[in-house]
DNA sequence: GCCTGAATTAGACACTTGATATCATATGAC
DNA sequence: GTCATATGATATCAAGTGTCTAATTCAGGC
């Protein structure tokens, strides 16, 4: 069910000790990244935390971008999965409450990737899968290009989610999807005349 | 002593070299800014850049944030007062017009602040001041929370903004003032029931 | 249980960069 | 012209990245 890491640059070896490497810097990183953006975490810091000697973080990653983005795409693959239905089903207020109870089932992991120190690369991973996806499947034709869609919409929602989990009284996921679809997903529909 | 000459708040020199050295800097990192973000830039290259010594820059500055938040301070400044119309006038499209006309107006400006490396600054100074604003002269009652709707609204305008003239055959600003009123001020509106 | 190769450890190392300090020089206001 | 002030040029320190080497550990096949 986990997808795993796909930097190719390691042999097949990638089951044994330097997976459990990885996952060890992952969730450091993970850790780390909540209180202060990439740039004032460390190498060394990091690798303390993980509990691996500091040379091993560049055999298994080139840079200290190489980390933050491998753990970012993986979960951004996941959201972008159930963002999609939402432009391509008749009922999209019940898609956008499937995806604001996924947030919230994880709000821990979302928590921690949007408000914290990752909360640009989200947003820059998120639009660069989403351009991808629109490519395969083109929608049909819209009142504004396809591209300026694509990012308007996950532009707003990392906004509103980021909101959404950063709040001390969180409103519920069934209101918070009032919300982005309100704001996020009808306006960009084909007015109706 | 003469209160004209020494004027409060910058000194007397504010008028004479050290003017004249803020303002080569800025331009020099309004130049670099546009390749990439501030991280990769140095102080070195960009003191070179503006030609003045290295240690001048710490006389003017305290650290490598404080230029380019002083730069984009004052910039946000001058587009947030075109942004405040946009929603305490009735005729809302007119006041978006009058934004695009005056990003267009000054595009080279804005597409080396918003398409290039200051992009993430950019939209984190917006914000703040627009917030600031906000309690100054609050709104009436929404639907949604008003920090929420300014975040999601600066956020919005900025993409928009951003997607604009990044594009290489941009449409006039009069599509994008409608774009934009579609998108990011319209929604926020009470619903009419 | 042992062997072998790949991965990790630990330490030193060169290099870049931010930030500070010093002293001589140049500039601009009066 | 005088004088306060800003700048130029340079040295320096602290911190962090990325590389290298040799010794060590570990997982899995035999």
């Amino acid at each position: 069910m986990t997808l795993l890491s796909t930097t190719g640059g390691t042999p097949a070896s990638s089951r044994g000790k330097s997976r459990r490497t990885r996952m060890a810097l992952r969730e450091a990183l993970l850790a780390l990244i909540v209180e202060k953006p990439l740039e004032q975490i460390t190498i060394r810091e990091l690798t303390a935390a993980a509990g691996v000697a500091y040379a091993t973080y560049f055999r298994n990653y080139a840079d200290k971008e190489a980390l933050l983005h491998d753990l970012v795409a993986d979960e951004v693959a996941t959201l972008l999965a159930l963002t999609v239905p939402l432009f391509v089903t008749v009922d999209s207020l019940a898609s956008t409450r499937a995806l604001c109870a996924y947030v919230w089932e994880r709000r821990d992991l979302w928590r921690a990737l949007l408000t914290g120190g990752a909360a640009g690369a989200m947003k820059t991973e998120y639009q660069r899968q989403a351009l991808l996806m629109r490519e395969k499947q083109p929608l049909g034709e819209s009142w504004l290009p396809a591209d300026l869609a694509v990012s308007f919409c996950v532009a707003g929602l990392v906004e509103i989610l980021t909101w959404w989990l950063k709040h001390e009284d969180p409103p519920s996921a069934h209101d918070m999807a009032e919300v982005i679809n309100r704001l996020a997903v009808m306006p960009l529909m084909q007015p109706d005349e």
